[in-house]
RNA sequence: GGUUGGGUGGCCGAGUGGCUAGGCAGAGGUCUGCAAAACCUCGUACGGCGGUUCGAAUCCGCUCCCAACCUCCA
């Protein structure tokens, strides 16, 4: 069942065979948070579902360079050109009486945090706007020697108009009609704008004296537009053709419309080959929206202070949540969902320690048991290369997880299982769950792994102590050790080879 | 209103012309001193109305509903 990677390009609205620029090579470019406050749990999803692709790519062998910028400058609140409007960043340092700077800096940090905890990696590049001043300076410079922008009053805009009609590159991935763009009516522009037209947008724009960032440009001293700082940074790290740029669906328009137009427009290359875009995370059917009190944050959710779930749950539960899902797909979060996530997630990294520390017990004969298992290992990647679908590979993994108990349990022999198929077994669970879905093992990791040693210690002993009064045929000392392990949320489970324990 | 993507069983969620998705919950059974865990078996499904087809949840048309974007947002 050998597969060749297929994604789904936004920009074509088809699946693609994944060929790189560069053979074993891949450059992909990641929008990342504007830090202007705490970070949201679509975000989250979006960084999830990145980060998987990225491991995932470096798992069957491309070298990546992974770029997720961080946008501090020039993603301005309300209309985006009014020349009034303030910037995000700007707005919440007045607000919490700081630097620019340091709130971005705070909820940078922040981010980083959060990404931590859902255990993703770094990306190999992470920009910051205000650290690319100079080279969108160059390519507002570039739009403009090539025609495609215009200056007014120390702002520079984007001649959107003459951009379709030169270029046919205006719409294609957000589907835009261009024939509806150009009718709009320059009446329909308020009085005070600058704009030449309705679809223009501002690459340049000039501070107003109270501006707090801003820098010396040919134009103004003024600070760089939003989507300016990708098309910049993009070019600069990954060249001006690239294979993949990511983002959440809700800045297909206008902002990665207007990273191609901005790409095109300075050096005629449109950037990104191949277009991938995450969908919305809703709660309880619906968008999450502070203003009607559907929203939840990150802390909120793993803490259970929230009235829309009824308990905490873990950040890997939830990252789990999230890859029993397409990256495509709306995912609905739901305290009812969100507790059967949990009960799926510790069935599978329960059903994987056994793996791990069980022993090859065939006869090494390869029978049909071998050809099952190696089918569903090689279904395992054969979904994955199907546009990274998290939720089959893990349904297949499911049905190894059956397979694994049945060993244990000893409802299922090995007989018919080569020694290399069950090594490959364990190696797939390995690489799948610790590199490829890196959910981390949250049933034993808890309190550090020295207090583990002696709390697994002290367990065993209790174990062995009840085994003893379960051979004395005890039962009341039996039962009172587990009914009182279990007050405390300490589950013993008999297995035919002894007896296992865990945390509920 | 325009653009994009959806509506799948009690819940979440894959799939996309004939072949069990999976997880959770529910029912029955095996195992167990009893339980739990594990394993086996099982049910109700593809928004509505038409059409194409030997056959449609899957294609086409119409219709209703939902979400996102068009305005800050992953």
């Amino acid at each position: 069942m050998a597969s060749e990677l297929t994604l789904y390009n936004s920009l074509t609205r088809e699946k693609e065979v994944f060929k790189p620029l560069t053979e074993g090579r891949v450059g992909m470019y990641v929008c990342g948070p504007t830090v202007y406050s705490d970070v949201h749990l679509g975000n989250c999803r979006t960084f999830v579902s990145f980060d998987v692709i990225y491991r995932y790519l470096m798992h069957q062998g491309f070298q990546v360079r992974y770029v997720r910028n961080i946008t501090d400058v020039g993603h301005l609140e309300g209309d985006s050109d009014d020349v009034d409007a303030e910037d995000k960043i700007s707005k919440k340092a007045r607000l919490e009486a700081l630097e620019p700077m340091e709130i971005a800096q705070k909820y940078a940090n922040g981010f980083h945090d959060m990404m931590r905890v859902f255990n993703t990696l770094r990306p190999s590049i992470e920009p910051r706007a205000t650290g690319h001043i100079p080279e969108q300076i160059k390519m507002v410079q570039d739009i403009i020697d090539n025609g495609f922008a215009y200056e007014v009053n120390g702002s520079v805009y984007f001649d959107t108009l003459k951009f379709i009609e030169q270029k046919d590159a205006y719409g294609k991935l957000s589907g835009r009609k261009v024939d509806e763009l150009m009718a709009e009516s320059r009446d329909d522009l308020k009085n005070q704008s600058e704009k030449k037209h309705p679809a223009d947008f501002a690459i340049w724009m000039k501070a107003a004296p109270s501006h707090l960032m801003r820098w010396s440009s040919p134009w103004s001293d003024g600070f760089p537009g939003w989507h300016l700082e990708c098309s910049a940074m993009s070019t600069k790290y990954l060249g001006e053709t690239f294979d993949i740029h990511g983002g959440g669906n809700d800045l297909k328009f206008p902002h990665h419309e207007n990273e191609i137009a901005q790409n095109v427009g300075s050096c005629n290359h449109a950037g990104a080959r191949y277009w991938l875009h995450t969908n919305m995370l809703l709660m309880n059917g619906r968008k999450m929206s502070k203003s009607d009190g559907n929203t939840i944050t990150p802390t909120q959710l793993f803490t259970g202070d929230s009235p829309h779930v009824s308990k905490g749950y873990s950040p890997m539960v939830v990252k789990f949540f999230m890859l029993q899902s397409h990256y495509r797909s709306t995912l609905d979060l739901t305290n009812e969902a969100l507790a059967a996530a949990e009960k799926g997630y510790r069935r599978l990294m329960e059903a994987n320690q056994v793996l791990q520390e069980m022993r090859f017990t065939g006869n090494h004969q390869s029978g049909a048991l071998d050809q099952d298992i190696n089918g569903l290992l090689d279904r395992v990647t054969y979904e994955m290369n199907d546009d990274f679908n998290t939720p089959k590979a893990l349904a297949v993994l499911f049905e190894l997880v059956t397979k694994i108990n049945s060993f244990k349990g000893g409802q299922l022999t090995m007989e018919g299982l080569t020694p290399s198929t069950f090594q490959r077994l364990q190696e797939t669970f390995t690489v799948f769950i610790q590199d490829v879905f890196a959910l981390e093992n949250e049933l034993v990791s808890a309190g550090g792994n020295d207090e583990f040693e002696v709390l697994d210690g002290v367990m065993k002993m209790v174990i062995e102590l009840r085994a003893q009064a379960r051979a004395n045929k005890d039962w009341g000392t039996a039962d009172k050790i587990r009914d009182t392990l279990n007050e405390l949320k300490v589950v013993l489970k008999d297995g035919k080879e002894g007896t296992s324990w865990g945390v509920e």
